[in-house]
DNA sequence: TCGTCGTCGATTGTCAACAATCTAGCCATG
DNA sequence: CATGGCTAGATTGTTGACAATCGACGACGA
C-alpha cells in the first residue's frame, strides 16, 4: 500500500520520508487514517520508530493526531495557503534581496534552470513535475539567502503547499501564465529590485488564488 | 533534579511541558545532556513517552539529538536571534496592523496590562518576570492578529528567544530603556501607523543587540 | 419503532526487556 | 613515554507484549 519498495529504509527517520512521500504522492488521501500497526507491518518495523515519524509529521502539519483515535493526514485549507501567501509576500522579497548577489553570480544557472524547468513542464502539461519546478523556483531564494531562519520558514511551508497543490489543481488552470509570472520574477530578482519583486509576487498570488477556492465546505 | 513536584504530570505531552520548563528555567544548562533513563525514572514514567517529548522539543529547536549519542539542550546563538529579529522586522508590523482593531477595541486592556507589567518588572529589576512580560508584549500582536500562520511563527520563536534571554542577560543592561521602547511601540500600534511601528521595532532591536554579543566563542 | 445501555472488537498509549552503538579506561607495543 | 587496539560500562534504538480507551453493533425496554 505504500511505496518504499526501492529504498528499503531501515528505521531512523527514513520512515518519516517514506510516509511524507506517500502522503504527498496522494497514496493516502487527505483525511485518511494512518493505522500504526498496519503501516509498521508493511514497512517491516516496529511501532516505536513509526510513532516517532508520525510525531515529526504532526509537527510539520502534515498529519493530525487525535488521542486514542489515531493519526489522520491533514487537509490544508485554502485559507491557510492564503495566510502563508500573505506572509511570503513580506519575507520572500527580503530573501530575494539577500540572494541577489548569489543569483547574479555563481548560482545564476540554478535560477535559469528552475525557470526553464517550470516553462518546460507547464508546456507539457506535466502537473506533478510543474509543481516540483514551481516549488523549487521559490525555494531557491530562501536557499541562497544564506539566512537560516528564512530557509527553515520555507521548509515548513513547502510540504503544506505541495500537499495543497497536489490535491487542489484548481489554481493551475492557466499553467502558461504561471511560467510567465516566474520569468518576470526571475528578471526582477536579477535586477535586485525588491519592490518590483514584491509586486510581481503579489500578482502571482493574485492570479493563483483568484482561480482557486470554489466555496467553503467546512 | 527536575521540578514536576507540583503538577505530577501523568504521561501524554505534559512531559513535554515539564522538560520545556526545566530547560527554560535553567535547571538543565545549555549543552547539558538529557539522559533518557534517568529522566524517565525521575518522572516515574517509561522511556516511550519521554522519547516522544524529546522529539517534540527537538522540532521546536530546544534540544538537539545526535544518533546514539543522546539529546542535548540547544545553545541559541546570537546570530540566530539576530536572524529571527530580521524576520520579525518584516512580519511583526504586519501583525500589529492586523491586530490594530482589536487593540483599539475590546482587547486594549491586554496591551495596557502588558506594557504596565513590563514597566513594573523592569523597575523592580525582576529579570525573569521582565522576560515574561517582554515576550508576552510581543506575543500579543501575533495573538490578536487573527492570523494562524503568524501566531505559529511566533510560537516557534518565543521559546528560542526565552532560552536565549534566560542565559544571556547582556541584552538587558538597560532595563528602563526597554520599557521605554515598548511604551512607544504600544503607542504607535494604537495609532495604527505601520511604518512607525517598524521604525520603533528596529530601534528596539538595535538597542538590544548592540548591548549584546561580546565576541564569538564558537 | 425508536432510544438507551452494555459488550465486543479494534486501535492507540505505555511498559519492560533486548540489541546496537558509542565513550572511556586499560593494557600491550613500538 | 606515546600510541594503538581492545574490553567494559553506559546509553540510545528497537522490539514485542500489556493496558487503556474509543466507536460500533446488537439486545433490551418503553
Amino acid at each position: 500500500m505504500f511505496e518504499w519498495h526501492e529504498k528499503r529504509t531501515t528505521t531512523p527517520d527514513g520512515v518519516y520520508r517514506v510516509l511524507r512521500a506517500a502522503i504527498l504522492d496522494g497514496s493516502v488521501p487527505p483525511g485518511g487514517q494512518l493505522r500504526e500497526a498496519h503501516i509498521a507491518a508493511d514497512l517491516g518495523i516496529s511501532r516505536s520508530p513509526l510513532r516517532e515519524a508520525l510525531t515529526l509529521l504532526e509537527n510539520e502539519g502534515l498529519v493530525v493526531k487525535v488521542p486514542f483515535r489515531g493519526a489522520f493526514v491533514a487537509e490544508v485549507s485554502a485559507e491557510e495557503v492564503a495566510e502563508i501567501a500573505s506572509v511570503r509576500l513580506l519575507v520572500e522579497p527580503y530573501a530575494g534581496e539577500l540572494a541577489a548577489d548569489a543569483l547574479r553570480g555563481a548560482e545564476r544557472h540554478r535560477l535559469v534552470k528552475a525557470t526553464e524547468d517550470l516553462r518546460r513542464t507547464t508546456d507539457e502539461d506535466d502537473i506533478p513535475a510543474s509543481i516540483d519546478a514551481h516549488l523549487q523556483f521559490h525555494r531557491l531564494f530562501y536557499d541562497l539567502s544564506g539566512h537560516g531562519v528564512l530557509r527553515e520558514l520555507w521548509g515548513g511551508w513547502e510540504t503544506k503547499l505541495r500537499l495543497y497543490l497536489s490535491v487542489d489543481h484548481r489554481s493551475y488552470d492557466d499553467l502558461h501564465e504561471i511560467a510567465d509570472d516566474h520569468e518576470r520574477l526571475a528578471a526582477v530578482a536579477l535586477e535586485g529590485d525588491v519592490e518590483a519583486f514584491r509586486r510581481e509576487l503579489a500578482a502571482h498570488f493574485q492570479s493563483a488564488l483568484s482561480a482557486g477556492p470554489p466555496d467553503k465546505e467546512t
